[in-house]
DNA sequence: CCCCCTTTGAAGTCA
DNA sequence: TGACTTCAAAGGGGG
């Protein structure tokens, strides 16, 4: 419900993900950013630069504008497949969301008895259908509903069925994003603008976005094919991964003509090995619907795990692990930094030189306060949506299960260690990778986002008077990677600005939890403080 | 071969 | 309640 009382929704917490946004000031960097972050990180390192500059001109409508523009060919397909689902997120959440005031009735944010959206949809697109549903359980996936669905409840005035037009079914899954700029994702990518056509005209609420839009996260599920007699064939395996992967082979699902097929298990792949077993009974959804999170115990054992061949699977030669081996991993939901880091990682990975994930993590996390709110947003939303769904179909499961299952590669450092241990790691790390980063991207990055971190983002947006330090990306030379406390930074006491943002919870109540103009105007103001504010604060003067 | 590194966020644990 | 720890993804680097 979270979002249907006019936004307020707290049931999950999801709200809080709204504030979050770190720079309150970024509204503007976002426009600007839009421009630059999304885009390649060339781009964002000019643009860092003459960010500043950019900003006051541009302005969120703009922002949308542009991002059509932006296209990017070389998108990835997995990051496709996200872009997709955030096209639809994010269509629906400009036109429904974002603009329009009367979200609140917005149905699909609560997703209420979405007893099982992976059987909602179909197997078009997986996700599409999916994600629609989700978001409006009464709606039929209208692209992809007109064509296979026929036995679409959509309402008539809801369904647009003409979005069809878009791209066939079978379209390679790639095209799709081109057709809409690959960019729309993109953090940048202006939500709205999307296509006018996005906006059903009659109610105003965003038109279903197209299958190929559909989320990819949340891959067909068999049972959910099994509701609609649908050909999978176009459904897109674009790598995109699903938030939780299928195992190929492992569907039970009583529809065996919507079995996994080849390009499916594609995608499934990345996250379940091919050997894969068909998850434990247990945890099958209620429908019977494996989840994508799960994983079998003995594959998706990290590297060290024990691995499990297939025909291993079943037994665990220790007895003591049985349990676990029995039991799946049910992996957690990703949250909003995840999901945005799996669509753009690709992006990033092309448009750098970089490899090293540790060095492209540190740029996404650069964007990724760079990012506006809006945009943030949708990832957190997206991400609400995940837990909301993972709980749903995992009702008993916690994170603490999880914990232990990796292998505590965790630094043991604890804050006290820190001073010793930090010596020694901040050495490679941080320092490495700044070469690679200047290249695409402002070094600053990892370091940069900490500092960046505007006060507390909720202090931010609470207090324009906290600079926020946004801009500190573009204008830090700097900062370097080299941060001090590793993860810990973020809490670290010695550190005054946060990089995290405050769980929304708190705020949402006073806010909206979309950006909603009032808010923005706030926000407005407090970029502007926030700009005229010296970077220098945002530099941490953290020791 | 396996863990580390790196990022943010959510959730769990502990005091 | 706050501080801290784990895990989530990803993939090259390094032991």
């Amino acid at each position: 419900m979270p979002q249907l009382n006019g936004g307020g929704g707290d049931d999950l917490g999801a709200n809080d993900e709204m504030i979050s946004f770190k720079d309150e000031g970024e509204q503007e960097e976002k426009i600007s950013e839009n421009v630059s972050a999304e885009r390649d990180l060339d781009d964002v390192k000019s643009s860092l630069v003459n960010e500043s500059e950019n900003n006051s001109s541009s302005s969120d409508s703009e922002q949308a504008e542009r991002r059509p523009l932006l296209t990017r060919a070389d998108t990835e397909s997995y990051e496709k497949t996200r872009d997709y689902f955030h096209e639809a997120l994010r269509r629906q959440q400009d036109g429904g969301f974002f603009k329009s005031p009367h979200y609140p009735g917005y149905p699909f944010l609560m997703i209420p008895d979405l007893t099982n959206p992976y059987l909602s949809n179909g197997s078009l697109s997986p996700s599409a259908r999916t994600y629609l549903q989700m978001k409006w359980p009464l709606l039929d996936v209208p692209g992809s509903a007109g064509l296979k669905d026929s036995r679409s409840p959509t309402p008539g005035h809801l369904s647009n069925k003409v979005p069809v037009v878009q791209h066939a079914p079978h379209v390679h899954p790639l095209t799709p994003l081109i057709t809409y700029s690959n960019e729309h994702f993109s953090p940048g990518t202006p939500p709205s603008h999307l296509s006018p056509e996005i906006l059903d005209p009659k109610t105003g609420i965003p038109r279903t976005p197209h299958p190929s839009e559909l989320s990819p996260y949340y891959p067909l599920s068999p049972g959910a094919v099994g509701s609609i007699a649908h050909p999978l064939s176009w459904f897109m395996p674009q790598q995109g991964q699903h938030m939780y992967s299928i195992p190929p082979g492992g569907f039970r699902h009583p529809y065996p003509a919507l079995a996994m097929n080849a390009s499916m298990s594609s995608l499934v792949s990345s996250r379940f090995s091919p050997h894969m077993v068909t998850p434990p009974p247990h945890s099958l959804h209620q429908t019977g619907i494996p989840h994508p999170a799960i994983v079998s115990p003995a594959i998706k054992q990290e590297p060290g795990g024990e691995h499990i061949s297939p025909s291993m699977h079943a037994k665990s030669p220790v007895p003591p692990k049985k349990e676990e081996d029995k039991k799946p991993h049910i992996k957690k939901p990703l949250n909003a930094f995840m999901l945005y880091m799996k669509e753009m990682r690709a992006k990033v990975v092309a448009e750098c030189t970089l490899k090293e994930s540790a060095a492209i993590n540190q740029i996404l996390g650069r964007r990724w306060h760079s990012l506006s709110r809006e945009e943030q947003a949708k990832y957190y939303e997206l991400a609400r949506k995940e837990r909301q769904l993972h709980s749903q179909l995992y009702p008993g499961w916690s994170a603490r299960d999880n914990y232990g299952k990796r292998k505590k590669r965790k630094r043991e450092n604890k804050p006290d260690s820190k001073p010793e241990d930090f010596s020694i790691r901040s050495k490679k790390q941080c320092v490495q990778y700044l070469p690679s980063e200047k290249m695409c991207d402002s070094p600053a990055s990892s370091h940069g986002s900490m500092l960046d971190s505007p006060a507390t983002p909720s202090a931010a947006l609470a207090s324009p008077a906290a600079p926020a330090a946004t801009h500190s990306e573009q204008a830090q030379p700097l900062s370097l990677t080299t941060k001090p406390e590793g993860r810990i930074s973020s809490s670290s006491p010695s550190t005054p600005i946060l990089t995290r943002p405050i769980p929304f919870t708190s705020l949402h109540h006073s806010m909206l939890s979309p950006p909603s103009p009032f808010h923005q105007a706030a926000l407005h103001s407090h970029h502007a403080l926030f700009q005229s504010q010296p970077l220098s604060l945002v530099t941490k003067p953290t020791e």
